[in-house]
DNA sequence: AAGACGGGGGT
DNA sequence: ACCCCAGTCTT
């Protein structure tokens, strides 16, 4: 018992030892904004520092304070996230601008019931704006905490289960020394982004390797114990890359995604699901799928006609396999800005079109050139199409 | 408890 | 090719 106790009272002291030498120098260290916290924190989710670090200095030029990003087009925080995946957390951070404002005043809360309250907020990010920002004895556990404390203290739950995490988040609310939450949490997350790492950690350079009873019993590359995630589903999907005539030369006809669900809100090239049977290989010869995503675009107006393959892309999402075949589509009598049909569910307004939402998209169409692209947030495999097809033409 | 939800980097 | 990442929300 008194050798588990000097084993956290050792891990606790050279963790701090340690981290106060080799912490690196991140923008968000740099202050001690509250708000400068939470936005990278957000941004931090399933998210590499390398990869945050670009998009935290363009976010907070653009949106510098709490009432900034609360008052910004959706649009505008949306085109700010653009590449740096999981969406809902741009739109739940813009919210719980929102709900700083008008519940406190502007400034962020910092008693656990009003953060945890804010959307967007989980129990890590709640965690880590208490102790990070205000220094509060909160813990912070992520999958960094989760692997160095496992292994340090061969832990060999799963730490996919939520009963783990919070085992877990009880040892480390006990390790926290006094006074020093922000730097030891801190110290926690940066020894698994360094040192303890995932695969081949840095057993020999590790400041609390004395004590670490994966390494004593040699199980550190078998800690921590995590269940495998299923591998994302396949799915072939046309595309249509539909270049306008006539008032619309030199653009391209885009849609909206719906409000909710996969990249809600963005922009992209409209595209259909095809059904593809296995047997027929890479086989995207799903004429009726070609003849529904045709039949979509002839419902907002546009009748096109096919002029054969452009290329083919893939992109995976956590879940799902995309195999896109793009297609060229000439825009052969165009309907949409000249006809006004009223009570059908069409409505019109300069380049816009919108048909009440099917599967998937939201029924709002525009034509673009490449300059409109900087305004309009695209799922990154619909950037890369795009970008190719308008430095080619 | 399980699935949805992006994208990049490391091995 | 597979794993992982400073997780949260919905069902």
């Amino acid at each position: 018992m008194q050798e588990i106790i000097d084993s956290k009272a050792y891990f606790s002291r050279e963790l701090l030892v340690w981290y106060d030498r080799s912490k690196r120098d991140l923008p968000w260290r740099r202050h001690r904004d509250p708000y400068y916290i939470w936005v990278s924190e957000i941004m931090l989710q399933q998210t590499r520092v390398d990869t945050v670090i670009p998009y935290f200095h363009r976010f907070i030029e653009r949106f510098p304070s709490i009432a900034d990003l609360a008052e910004a087009p959706e649009e505008d925080v949306l085109k700010c996230w653009e590449g740096l995946g999981y969406y809902s957390r741009a739109r739940n951070l813009q919210t719980a601008a929102q709900q700083v404002m008008e519940r406190h005043g502007g400034v962020v809360p910092n008693d656990k019931e009003a953060v945890s309250a804010l959307k967007g907020v989980g129990p890590y990010t709640t965690g880590a704006i208490l102790s990070i920002a205000y220094n509060q004895p909160e813990p912070a556990v992520d999958g960094n905490v989760m692997r160095v404390l496992s292994r340090y203290f061969l832990i060999e739950e799963d730490i996919m289960k939520a009963r783990t995490r919070i085992m877990i988040e009880e040892l480390a609310a006990g390790l926290i020394p006094q006074g020093r939450a922000s730097d030891f949490n801190q110290a926690l997350m940066e020894l698994g982004a360094l040192v303890c790492t995932p695969k081949s950690p840095s057993c020999l350079t590790c400041p609390v390797m004395e004590h670490c009873a994966a390494r004593l019993e040699g199980v550190v590359d078998e800690l921590p114990v995590k269940s495998k995630a299923k591998p994302p589903r396949p799915e072939y999907r046309f595309v249509a890359l539909v270049e306008g005539s006539g008032r619309n030369e030199g653009r391209v006809l885009i849609r909206r995604r719906a409000d909710k669900g996969l990249l809600a809100r963005m922009w992209e090239l409209p595209h259909m699901l095809a059904n593809v049977s296995p047997l027929e290989g890479a086989g995207l010869l799903d004429a009726p799928a070609m003849d529904q995503l045709v039949g979509e675009l002839a419902e907002v107006g546009i009748d096109v006609k096919p002029e054969g393959a452009y290329m083919d892309a893939e992109h995976t999402f956590s879940h799902i396999h995309w195999n896109l075949r793009v297609f060229r589509f000439g825009d052969v009598a165009e309907r949409i800005n000249n006809v006004a049909e009223s009570g059908t569910g069409y409505e019109f307004g300069g380049d816009e079109a919108t048909l009440g939402g099917r599967e998937g998209d939201s029924g709002e169409y525009r034509w673009i050139n490449q300059q409109d692209m900087a305004s309009l947030a695209f799922p990154k495999v619909f950037l890369t199409i795009l970008n190719r097809y308008f430095e080619l033409n």
